[in-house]
DNA sequence: TATATATGT
């Protein structure tokens, strides 16, 4: 293997050698720009030539072969060997697709779905949203009469088992990134078996990483005999096509990871390999310090005589979009670009040209403590499938280099996989989908990794009190079955049911809108007063869902003006989004026959209705200063982004959500009565004396 | 008084 360059002396290559290898993603036609191909009959041939170089294409008739005789095939093969276009082509080529028939491909993220969907499109010289479309949330670019390869995101899979629930247009589904084990998909992986077992005819083709392989089969696998010819699953492997990255271990731990990834780029930036670089850190705060260091690090280089620039550029998922597209653009020859980011660089966004990788060796997670009920933000260290996907990064156009900022030995007792997001969050809007989708018994449904049963017990309650469950753990008729058709969370679907009849259904959609979006308000690093001074004018004392309420109807009453949005550091393309999800909210309302209502500037009604869905989250101001839940008197603060954070502290308020970071804070946080706590919620609260509620009914004085 | 990772319906 390379030997490390002498700016490296402190690295210790990894014992293995290069230690990952990892696909190389094709470089398409007309991605460069120039003619669209579809027009040229010679790139046309070009085409079906790109098509065959692929690894997969070297499996084609096995994949055909294992689809007649297994109902299910795991197939084994890194992001880019081209099984996500090559795989759904030639299930249609050998008529998987006939009379009819559809072949379904998941998708996590919306943009994998559309960009997918587009290549394969491309691919055969079709329109999308013809032969070959794509489903996702706002946006449905397929075809039900005409088109064959569907490409949709897990979770709009799990919507449409609501409406057919034996998927019955589907021939195959293809579970793409099922390694990577997000809350629907894991869903969808459970919903699938079952599906399998009334349909014998729908195959089932999941796609994953090494690691999981078996246990996708061993759970897939219906054949009890112990004699493995009559096998219902089987596992295929595709290899990629590879670029080597040299993995360097630090020799001993560093006291600070921050630091160090600092000292690490002004060390490559310094040798003479060129290329560019990423760096993997736990959140924005860390981002832009680091990014600041660089800063003023290379500048003092260049003073020094230094002809490479070295340009920094921050990247996480908060960051405007306009900021987020500077990491795509082309450099000249003289600049190095450096990009310090967060876990989205891992697999949401991929940027080209990344030679050197640097991991921090940690990542900031969402975990739920089931016994509280508590959700909280948490850096934890990455496991091995993480590290190995980071490195992986520096691979994508020539060999590479990943220098990790931890020792060898460390990185061998990481976990081999991130713990699966079902194992880690709040249950409620699980349940109630799986609830919705006939599941009776969901403590016994077949989980490909089960939550813990707390957490279940938790959601199970939770959704008792919304009235979303009755005493037998039934869906309720009709507000149960409307809470799980919401795209919500259920506790803002029953506010949104509740709006009617509290006279301001107009008013929450908009609130309800808004609360979907994150980092409405935008607070640039350097700016951090100004954007105070503006925001400040939209907030009232009520606290934080009427201060998006106004900031939604002044957007509105601007023309939803971009130029408007800039001026008060509001974000846009978020602001954009909210009049979307409230038009798609108020369909679903108007179909529910909620009436349309405003509250024409009362704010009780709206507080009131808030309180109708939120009463859980309900807490009081403790002598000491800082809150307490009235559930379990769980001490709380209110979080430094709220409009309360600034004011004399209420006495009695309402929050969307927990974030445990240093301390418990509460997010979007409203002003309330404790008279409504017990009036709305009276099965909830009780006034005075506890009473019983599972023994837990709280006290409200 | 002291601050958010990333997804999805």
């Amino acid at each position: 293997m390379a030997a490390p360059v002498s700016a490296f002396k402190f690295w210790k290559p990894g014992a293995e050698g290069p230690g990952v290898h990892l696909s190389e993603e094709r470089e398409l036609p007309g991605e460069t720009g120039g003619p669209p191909v579809i027009f040229n009959p010679n790139a046309a041939l070009s085409i079906e030539k790109q098509r065959q170089k692929l690894p997969v294409f070297q499996h084609r008739n096995h994949i055909l072969y294992m689809l007649e005789i297994y109902q299910t095939v795991v197939i084994v093969g890194e992001t880019g060997c081209g099984k996500s276009t090559q795989i759904p082509q030639y299930l249609l080529e050998a008529g998987w697709a006939a009379e009819g028939k559809v072949v379904g491909i998941t998708q996590p993220r919306r943009v994998a779905a559309i960009s997918v969907a587009g290549r394969v499109a491309e691919e055969r010289g079709a329109m999308l949203g013809h032969e070959v479309g794509y489903t996702i949330r706002f946006d449905d670019c397929s075809d039900p009469q005409t088109t064959r390869i569907k490409f949709l995101t897990d979770g709009m899979l799990v919507r449409e088992m609501m409406s057919d629930p034996l998927l019955k247009k589907y021939s195959v589904l293809m579970l793409d990134e099922a390694h990577e084990r997000t809350l629907y998909t894991d869903i969808s992986i459970g919903l699938l078996k079952k599906i399998q077992k009334k349909r014998g005819d729908l195959r089932l083709i999941v796609a994953s990483a090494t690691l999981d392989a078996e246990k996708f089969k061993e759970f897939y696998n219906q054949n009890e005999s112990g004699d493995p010819s009559k096998d219902t699953c089987g596992i295929l492997t595709v290899e990629g096509r590879t670029h080597p990255v040299d993995i360097f271990y630090s020799m001993s731990p560093f006291p600070d990871y921050v630091k160090a990834s600092v000292d690490t780029v002004m060390k490559i930036h310094e040798s003479d390999e060129r290329g560019d670089i990423l760096v993997f850190l736990t959140g924005q705060e860390e981002v832009e310090g680091v990014a600041t260091m660089l800063r003023e690090q290379a500048r003092a280089l260049s003073r020094t005589g230094m002809k490479t620039h070295l340009r920094v550029l921050p990247m996480y998922a908060g960051l405007p979009y306009s900021e987020q597209m500077k990491v795509f653009e082309r450099v000249p020859p003289t600049v190095r670009k450096v990009i310090v980011a967060t876990n989205i660089a891992e697999t949401s966004i991929t940027v080209n040209g990344i030679v050197f990788v640097v991991d921090c060796g940690f990542v900031k997670l969402r975990a739920y403590n089931p016994k509280t009920a508590i959700e909280s933000l948490v850096v934890v260290p990455i496991s091995q499938a993480s590290a190995n996907q980071r490195a992986g990064r520096a691979g994508r156009n020539r060999s590479g280099k990943c220098f990790r900022l931890y020792t060898e030995e460390s990185f061998e007792k990481l976990p081999l996989s991130t713990v699966p997001e079902m194992q880690r969050a709040n249950l409620a809007p699980v349940i109630l989908q799986l609830k919705a989708l006939g599941i009776d018994n969901v403590l016994r449904f077949s989980f490909l990794s089960p939550p813990p049963a707390q957490s279940m017990v938790q959601a199970l309650e939770l959704l008792y009190a919304l009235g979303g469950l009755d005493e037998q753990g039934q869906l309720t008729e009709p507000l149960g079955f409307r809470m799980a058709e919401f795209p919500l969370s259920p506790m803002f679907a029953k506010m949104l049911l509740e709006s009617g009849n509290f006279g301001c259904s107009e008013e929450m959609l908009s609130i309800a809108a808004m609360m979907q979006i994150q980092n409405i308000l935008l607070i640039p690093p350097n700016q951090k007063k100004a954007a105070a001074i503006e925001h400040r004018k939209f907030s009232v004392k009520e606290g934080d869902h009427l201060t998006m309420l106004n900031i939604y109807e002044a957007f509105i009453k601007n023309n939803k003006s971009s130029q408007w949005c800039k001026e008060r550091f509001l974000n846009y393309k978020g602001l954009q989004r909210a009049v979307t999800v409230r038009e798609q909210l108020q369909r679903m309302l108007a179909k529910f026959k909620v009436p349309k209502t405003s509250s024409e500037g009362d704010p009780d009604v709206i507080l009131r209705c808030i309180v109708s869905g939120f009463f859980a989250n309900a807490a009081r101001l403790h002598y000491t200063g800082t809150y307490r839940t009235l559930r379990d008197d769980h001490e709380l603060h209110i979080h430094p982004t709220s409009v309360l954070y600034v004011e004399r502290p209420p006495k009695w308020v309402v929050f969307n959500e927990i974030i445990q970071t240093s301390q418990y804070f509460m997010r979007d946080v409203t002003v309330v009565e404790s008279s409504w706590l017990v009036e709305l919620a009276p099965h909830y609260y009780q006034e005075g004396t506890h009473l019983s509620f599972a023994n837990k009914k709280a006290k409200v004085t």
